[in-house]
DNA sequence: GTCTATATCGAGATAGAC
DNA sequence: GTCTATCTCGATATAGAC
């Protein structure tokens, strides 16, 4: 075989590879794990069932890819705080981003969800050990901007697990969303309100003051 | 057939129905709709597996009847605010209603979000009828409290998406919340310190100042 | 590497004895 | 009303042709 046609096997695989995982992972946000079916994976992939089963091993082997997929996207995306930053910039910059990731990628907010809620059988060991390190880590930083007066001293720790919940829950619950708002979708003014809301509640909550207007005469 | 016998089989009914709703609330929320067998129903229930499908048509049928009954719960715990009541009370009677829902009924929140999360095949009418009205009602009384200056003008519907999505958190992402807490099971202390943090967030996100001494001075 | 055909199995639902 | 035995079906996974 050539050069040329090996390489480009490669990108067949890896384009193939990619195709199952993006819709294995709409599939799985839908029909949760044992909903989904290979069938509809490889319908939503344009591959016939069995090529499914080629590329990963079995559908439990395609769900922890997806899974970790969903990973990795969240730890490249969100890095450490860091205690040279503003506090005020640095808490909106995380909402932001966490609204984001909320509205670009639903689907994987869901089968993170669902996998959580199920009582994370496959995700466990990496909430005990990585995630707990990284809140940890960033817990000791808010401890520190709350000693210095920087901030209200929070619980960080909730702090961390309140912007998730309400971050995600636009990707979470957004039929929910959809219902009560009498949308059909979400729209960007929409994601904009959510992180403006949200904004809102974490800096007042932290004693950090909001951007605009409502900033109090300091006389 | 006596009425004393006619009564006891009326009893045995009411218990065996209730006995199948608590299991099946347990086995739902731990495998999802798919994932859910009447055989661990029935072991969990201490029937036979023929004696679900007595009581309940089928699968789905059951489904529905757990649905049904943690909507009626929802609906029968927390009613209507009213304007007359005081926005820093009612808020944390709110909250504190919420957050004892998600200790006590942990099963019940996570079958309600794994529906709404799969896209609310069952409750997607409830939600865009029963529940959008109920938010409507609510909403037209923490604007009016914003129109005469009782409160910030927070939007509301976006108030509750984040006051549920921050209570019911700490149920159905439970083993998230323990796993970074570094905790077997939380505690009551947990729940107590989760309730106060939220009530922080969202008295101060309203412009209401939380209770005890950081009240801050007039002067 | 790709796809068709099929073995296998688990689980929902039912028939019918008690 | 209750329970055992069984039917039936859908879906995973594999065997083997191409």
């Amino acid at each position: 075989m050539t050069r040329a046609r090996a390489r480009k096997q490669a990108e067949i695989r890896q384009a193939n590879l990619q195709r199952i995982l993006d819709a294995a992972e709409v599939v799985f946000s839908r029909r949760g794990l044992q909903g989904a079916t290979i069938d509809e994976i490889a319908a939503g992939a344009g591959l016939p069932k069995a090529n499914i089963l080629y590329y990963f091993r079995s559908k439990q082997h395609l769900y922890r890819a997806v899974i970790d997929n969903i990973v990795q996207l969240w730890l490249s995306t969100l890095g450490d705080i860091s205690p040279d930053h503003d506090p005020r910039e640095a808490l909106l910059h995380y909402v932001r981003l966490k609204v984001r990731l909320s509205k670009e990628r639903p689907h994987a907010s869901r089968v993170f969800a669902a996998e959580v809620l199920s009582g994370a059988p496959v995700i466990g060991r990496f909430l005990r050990t990585d995630l707990k390190r990284w809140v940890d880590r960033q817990a000791a930083v808010f401890r520190q901007w709350s000693r210095q007066g920087r901030m209200e001293p929070i619980e960080p720790r909730h702090l961390f697990f309140l912007i998730w919940a309400m971050t995600q829950t636009y990707a979470d619950f957004e039929v929910q969303v959809q219902a009560v708002l009498g949308r059909r979708t979400l729209r960007e003014a929409d994601y904009a309100r959510a992180e403006r809301t949200i904004g809102a509640l974490v800096l007042r909550g932290c004693g950090l003051v909001p951007r605009g207007p409502r900033r109090p005469n300091k006389s």
